[in-house]
DNA sequence: GGCATCACG
DNA sequence: ACGTACGTGATGCCC
């Protein structure tokens, strides 16, 4: 409520301000902040347009506050505490196993695959989610399981070399691309490295990189360029999985899951390279899911043998969630991260990092 | 029910 | 000149 009047005093008016187009006019048209950009339907008011009109005004990032608020509140505090079963304090979901193209897993009703995390006030939510008394949360979460993935299946000697002697990916991207001795690689180098090796795995270009990094796109370019002069294979593994595709019609995953493209031979280049991105992606996105679907098949079998009163909760892609006494946590413990590390073998290692806590917070 | 937005991996 | 990062689901607005 507070920042509504603080928010109507900047915009000098009153209006709905989750309405994107009553937002739109108040920013473009009362105020004439920036250069107006682009939707279907009217201007874009999202968070990157937000944050760019943060540097004329003060409204912007009272929005951008609001904004984030108001999602918490709505889709997460709201919605969530009508879905807890009375008097078990428990919520129940569906995973869904043939909605994602990939072989991902997907959730609904409630979702609980996109529970808060990344901001103090999300984090606050995920707390909510705590084990009954004398049990514990224990989570176990792939280590950059995708970026592993990829580099098997490109066979890439640099990022095998990488994993095989597990050191940090990401500064090894920033080291690469910065052409810098690991050990003086800052911080912000580092997230740098972070952010190229998911644009690789998304194929993202050098205009998408600039606006993530806020740098200029030659600079952006030149970081994309060293990527792929540093891990060559992967360009090559990449030539070969769409040439192939375009012939077949389908990627597949290591374990064989296929997902057709057809817009991989669209005339339309903009249609052909977004099926270019997703078919790529799927590879890697997909084989990950396959593992993870595989360890869970396993401990699904054998968890009543090896922990009799752990249950296995939620899946969130690269994490499983499990629900386990005091008494048996330190049981289930190496267990769960020897399956779920071992499950397929690869040129490289899985490495699976666990948490135990008394809430999905504290887990980590 | 489409669209814009934003929560997660 | 245009558009530009993969996969999801829920919400509020607006027609
Ligand atoms: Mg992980
Ligand atoms: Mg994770």
């Amino acid at each position: 409520d507070i920042l509504q009047k603080k928010i109507y005093e900047e915009a000098g008016c009153e209006f709905n301000i989750n309405s994107p187009k009553q937002l739109g006019k108040v920013l473009f048209e009362d105020l004439k902040l920036g250069t107006p950009k682009k939707t279907k339907t009217g201007y874009s008011t999202d968070v990157g347009v937000l944050e760019d009109l943060a540097s004329e005004h003060q409204l912007p990032e009272l929005i951008l506050e609001y904004r984030s608020l108001s999602k918490l509140k709505s889709t997460y505090i709201d919605a969530l505490i009508d879905l807890i079963k009375e008097g078990k304090g428990r919520v129940h979901t569906s995973f869904n196993q043939a909605v994602a193209a990939t072989g991902r897993l997907s959730s609904s009703d409630p979702n609980l695959q996109n529970i808060p995390i990344r901001t103090e006030v999300g984090r606050k939510i995920r707390k909510a989610f705590v084990a009954e008394p004398d049990m514990l949360l224990l989570s176990a979460d792939y280590s950059q399981i995708e970026l592993r993935v990829l580099a098997h299946l490109s066979k890439d000697e640099v990022l095998i070399d990488a994993f095989k002697n597990n050191e940090d990916i990401h500064t090894i991207t920033a080291s690469q691309i910065f052409g810098i001795k690991l050990k003086d690689i800052s911080k912000e180098q580092r997230a740098a490295g972070k952010t190229v090796n998911f644009a690789t795995i998304y194929g993202q270009g050098a205009f998408g990189l600039s606006k993530q990094l806020s740098i200029d796109v030659a600079e952006a370019k030149r970081y994309i360029d060293a990527y792929f002069k540093r891990y060559p294979k992967v360009d090559i593994y990449r030539d070969m999985v769409l040439s192939k595709a375009r012939e077949t019609g389908f990627v597949e995953t290591l374990f064989e899951r296929k997902r057709f493209v057809p817009d991989l031979n669209s005339k339309n280049i903009m249609v052909k390279q977004a099926a270019e991105r997703a078919a790529f992606n799927t590879v890697f996105q997909g084989t990950a899911a396959d593992i993870i679907k595989k360890a869970m098949i396993k401990l699904h079998m054998e968890l009543p043998d090896k922990c009799a009163d752990a249950k296995m909760l939620l899946q969130v892609h690269d994490e499983l969630l499990f629900e386990v006494s005091n008494k048996h946590v330190d049981i289930l413990k190496p267990y769960v991260k020897d399956v779920m590390e071992n499950v397929v073998q690869l040129d490289i290692p899985l490495i699976v990092d666990i948490g135990v806590g008394a809430s999905w917070v504290d887990v980590y």
